[in-house]
DNA sequence: CATCCGACACAAG
DNA sequence: CTTGTGTCGGATG
């Protein structure tokens, strides 16, 4: 279940007159338990309460008592021992008339009358498996209005067939409708429930006029008192303010109103939109107009945190910095307030508006904080709301955003400087359009938002089409600072449509030719840094932290730098979790480009305990380690002198070559022969990793034939065809024509082989590297060196390696997904002496012994870093120390002095290849 | 054109 | 929720 469906659930349970015995079960029927769960705890078999409640393992304690005696019930549930010892996260006890909970964890405690606790549904959401931050714990009202406007929409389509062909006027026409509802509850319009019961008196004989009512308000709102006579404005309308903005402007039409619409429409009149919270809102709103995403309605949220590490060392620390420095002097808090008049923020991707309102709220905030120092408590603020700037592709979150944005001016001037002040000022809207709709990567970020005091006018190279109005209008920042920022969609290479494939062509199609690796998200980084050099600007961007590995690396980043650009600062991969727990969280990097050069360049991780940690640096390279920049190029072939490495054989097989054990010993039973000739042992990662035991047919051309005769082996090879044949890309179809082979064989005869695993755990300290014999198929989940010298395993199980890779490769989440082009191959090694050889032969084959004394312990075990046996360790250790002795004659202090050390190797090794280009492998064909 | 490589959605504890 | 898999699509030389 997700959020709403969930609220909606708990509201409709308050309705239900309090049935004592039944609550428990009711209430955690809501949290999307399934009756047969219930049913179990009910039969007592699952129900662990010492208290005569019910105790659901895991999740929660409740307990329903008589009138009056909630307190007393709470502390037994309290001081259960079976309340700890099941691990209950809350305990919960109502009579009916009052309800109590907590959270045992320390989250706080919930106390209300009955009837309200729906309210406090989101403190329980952990209860269905939804990670709760802290701002949806206090936004119930939120999730509530997102699901009560989502039944509205999907009513109000089904009865207008016509307005679903015009997805942006009916996205206009509820952002209207959220607005109204805003203005209603808020004072904006004199009356309490203005809005909902001027609706309601007009329709209430008569509900199918519902929609000329309201456009009559409408119409009202976009017309001047002076001339409303004049228009002939309905009485009843002519209650309503001017509002005007473009909210109101253009057609007044609203869809038509079924009796159910309008009664869905009333209800959410009658919820307290004071409490809406534009942080949040937007973004749960956002998913009702998507068809696809509806199913993760509410689920939708960018912690307000996350968008603080962006916003915070951007601009946003540096403003505290100065306020605190300017301590109480009226002359310094005076400059401060002028600058802060004068930052523009622009969001090339802001979606609902998100970042724009929490930068927004922020500097109000620290505006405030000026205000009262200067004893200036009233004061009108000086930071106009137009210097918050977005561009989004979808027409109603560009709606929403605008509204995000006004609702959070009005909240702030609420809050910093009373209603009557907020009133005073708030209406008209003003008439500029600061949230433009359109692609961020077509448009000209110039035009949208101008350079400061050049008064120069940018002729749009890329603009299509119509020019937008909005160009028209000036920022009030003449000679301010303008900070970019947002967290711009990701899309690999290979799910970009032909649309976005034609935006990255037309920014990087004219500078590079690899541009069809990039991410779509390198396009927002490259216009940033376009943008940069006409006016001095500072952007970040939440990014997917493939853009600073691998291969996109070297692609992307000499282009920005090219620019004059460098990376000011960064928050290295974290998860970025929305609230979905189940929805693995995209692993995402924050990465900062100015080219302004002093400023102090700053380098963010997550620590161990969760905290951001921050160090100073003198530079950061693109693969955002503290470091000089290095152009890092994929390489066909090994740079050094190690053994070239290929990936195993790819089946293709649909499930017809490879055989577990019990396949295996199956054909066995039935052909002895043909089991000898054709059945090898094969190893993939999970093989390798892990102990397991699988097989394959391996079947040689000449042999095809007389396998064919062996029933088992002729079912496999059909298994084989019809997969293949019915493949959609071209090379597996060809490939049914000969089932008994793999589909893609790079294998070559060894008598043994080295294998490392293409994706594996980043969590073991060492690469799981291993050893087979040359019998044993290697499939595509292992890259293999066929009897490569034993000292290349030293190399790829030593630490200097592990750090490599981790840094060079691209990763699969945050796993390591080893690749031989841009690890091993690029791998820097000095040049090995025949001693540092046998002495690195010795360490492979120390650390292998060390692995067989611990038998039938598999590599997973080995490696798990909590229990990894000490012997094992230490021949670790000794391989490390030869290695790094080999590098620097001494151990590394840690990884980042590796690394450094690495990048250096690379960079003389590939300088001086440049420099000798006869030595490449051209070259000595040549000779 | 024939490999070869990286991505990702899915699946299994 | 972590860790690994099967196969596609398209880059590369």
């Amino acid at each position: 279940m997700n959020p709403v469906e969930i609220e909606e659930a708990v509201s409709n349970l308050a309705l239900e007159p309090f049935d004592r015995p039944e609550f428990p079960f009711q209430f955690l029927r809501a949290f999307g338990n399934k009756e047969t769960a219930l049913q179990r705890l009910r039969a007592g078999n699952t129900n662990q309460s010492d208290v005569g409640g019910v105790l659901q393992r895991g999740h929660i304690h409740i307990a329903t008592c008589a009138p009056g005696a909630v307190d007393e019930t709470l502390a037994a549930l309290r001081t259960s021992p079976k309340t700890l010892s099941q691990k209950a996260k809350f305990i919960l006890a109502t009579d009916g008339e009052a309800f109590a909970a907590e959270d045992m964890n320390g989250g706080g405690t919930v106390a209300c009358k009955y009837a309200e606790f729906p309210d406090h549904f989101g403190f329980f959401l952990p209860l269905a498996g939804i990670t709760t931050v802290e701002q949806i714990r206090e936004s119930s009202f939120d999730i509530k209005a997102t699901g009560r406007l989502n039944k509205l929409y999907i009513e109000l389509l089904k009865d207008n067939p016509d307005w679903a062909r015009r997805p942006t006027d009916m996205n206009h026409f509820m952002a209207r409708l959220i607005f109204c509802f805003f203005a209603e509850d808020t004072d904006i319009f004199l009356g309490d429930g203005l809005f909902s019961k001027t609706i309601q008196q007009m329709t209430a004989n008569d509900h199918s006029i519902t929609h000329l009512v309201m456009a009559e308000i409408f119409r009202a709102m976009d017309t001047k008192p002076a001339e409303r006579e004049a228009q002939g404005i309905k009485r009843y309308a002519n209650q309503f303010p001017y509002v005007n903005g473009q909210l109101f402007s253009g057609s007044t039409e609203c869809p038509v109103f079924s009796k159910i619409a309008r009664s869905y429409l009333l209800h959410i009149g009658s919820l307290d939109w004071q409490k809406i919270n534009p942080d949040i809102f937007g973004s749960m709103i956002q998913a009702v107009t998507e068809e696809d995403e509806r199913s993760a309605l509410g689920m939708h949220y960018t912690s307000v945190p996350n968008i603080l590490k962006v916003l915070n060392p951007l601009f946003l620390d540096d403003l505290r910095a100065k306020l605190a420095e300017a301590e109480d002097n009226p002359r310094k808090l005076l400059n401060l307030r002028q600058r802060m008049a004068k930052i523009r923020v622009f969001d090339p991707a802001c979606g609902s508006g998100n970042f724009l309102v929490i930068a927004y709220k922020q500097m109000r905030e620290i505006e405030a904080e000026i205000n009262r120092r200067r004893g200036e408590p009233e004061r009108r603020s000086d930071i106009p709301l137009t210097n918050f700037r977005g561009i989004e592709l979808r027409s109603f979150p560009a709606e929403i955003a605008r509204l995000a944005l006004i609702i959070a001016e009005y909240q702030c001037d609420v809050l910093y400087r009373g209603q009557k002040e907020a009133l005073a000022v708030f209406l008209p809207l003003s008439s500029e359009n600061w949230i433009t709709c359109g692609n961020a990567l077509r448009l000209d970020w110039l035009s949208l938002c101008p350079p400061t005091g050049t008064g120069v006018k940018v002729q749009a190279d890329d603009l299509f089409g119509t020019p937008l109005n909005q160009t028209e209008i000036d920022f009030e920042n003449e000679g301010g600072e303008t900070y970019i920022c947002g967290n711009p969609p990701y899309l690999g290479s290979t799910w970009q449509d032909a649309e976005q494939k034609a935006d990255l062509e037309r920014i990087f199609g004219h500078r590079t030719k690899s541009w069809k690796s990039l991410d779509y998200v390198a396009g927002w980084f490259m216009k940033a840094a376009d943008y940069g050099t006409q006016t001095s600007a500072a952007a970040a961007f939440v990014s997917t932290n493939s853009i600073c590995q691998g291969q996109q690396v070297p692609i992307l980043w000499p282009l920005i730098f090219a620019t004059k650009h460098e990376i000011i600062f960064a928050h290295t991969s974290f998860k970025w979790n929305n609230l979905a727990s189940h929805n693995a969280g995209v692993t995402v990097a924050i990465v900062a480009i100015s080219n302004d050069r002093s400023v102090v360049r700053r380098l963010y991780s997550i620590g161990s305990e969760g905290e951001t940690l921050a160090k100073e640096v003198q530079h950061i390279n693109a693969y955002l380690v503290a470091g000089q920049n290095l152009d890092l190029q994929k390489s066909t072939s090994p740079l050094t002198h190690v053994t070239p490495m290929d990936r195993g054989d790819s089946a293709i097989d649909g499930g017809g070559l490879l055989l577990n054990a019990t396949e295996a010993a199956e054909l066995e039973a039935e052909n002895k022969v043909a089991y000898r000739q054709f059945v090898r042992p094969y190893i993939g990662s999970e093989e390798l990793i892990n102990g397991k035991l699988r097989y394959c047919l391996w079947i040689s051309d000449d042999q095809a034939a007389l396998a064919n005769d062996v029933r088992f082996i002729a079912n496999r090879l059909s298994l084989v065809v019809s997969m293949r044949s019915s493949s959609s890309k071209a090379q597996t179809k060809e490939a049914a024509a000969w089932p008994h082979k793999f589909g893609e064989i790079r294998h070559q005869p060894s008598a043994y082989t080295i294998l490392v695993p293409r994706v594996s755990s980043e969590n073991r300290d060492f690469l799981p590297v291993g050893l087979v014999a040359g019998g044993t198929i290697v499939g595509d989940r292992n890259f293999a060196l066929y009897d490569a010298p034993l000292w290349n395993m030293a190399l790829i199980a030593s630490r200097l390696h592990w750090v490599w890779i981790g840094t060079v490769c691209v990763r699969m989440r945050t796993d390591f997904s080893y690749s031989n082009t841009l690890g091993w191959n690029t791998f820097p090694v000095p040049t090995l002496t025949e001693q540092n050889k046998a002495d690195l032969t010795r360490c492979a084959e120390d650390i292998l012994l060390a692995r067989e004394a611990h038998f039938p312990a598999t590599i997973a075990d080995l490696y798990d870093p909590e229990a990894m046996p000490e012997d094992l360790r230490a021949a670790h250790d000794r391989n490390d120390e030869v290695l790094e002795r080999i590098y620097i004659g001494r151990r590394f202090r840690n990884d980042t002095e590796r690394l450094e050390k690495l990048f250096e190797l690379y960079t003389k090794m590939t300088a001086s290849a440049a420099a000798a280009p006869k030595s490449t492998a051209k070259g000595r064909m040549k000779a």
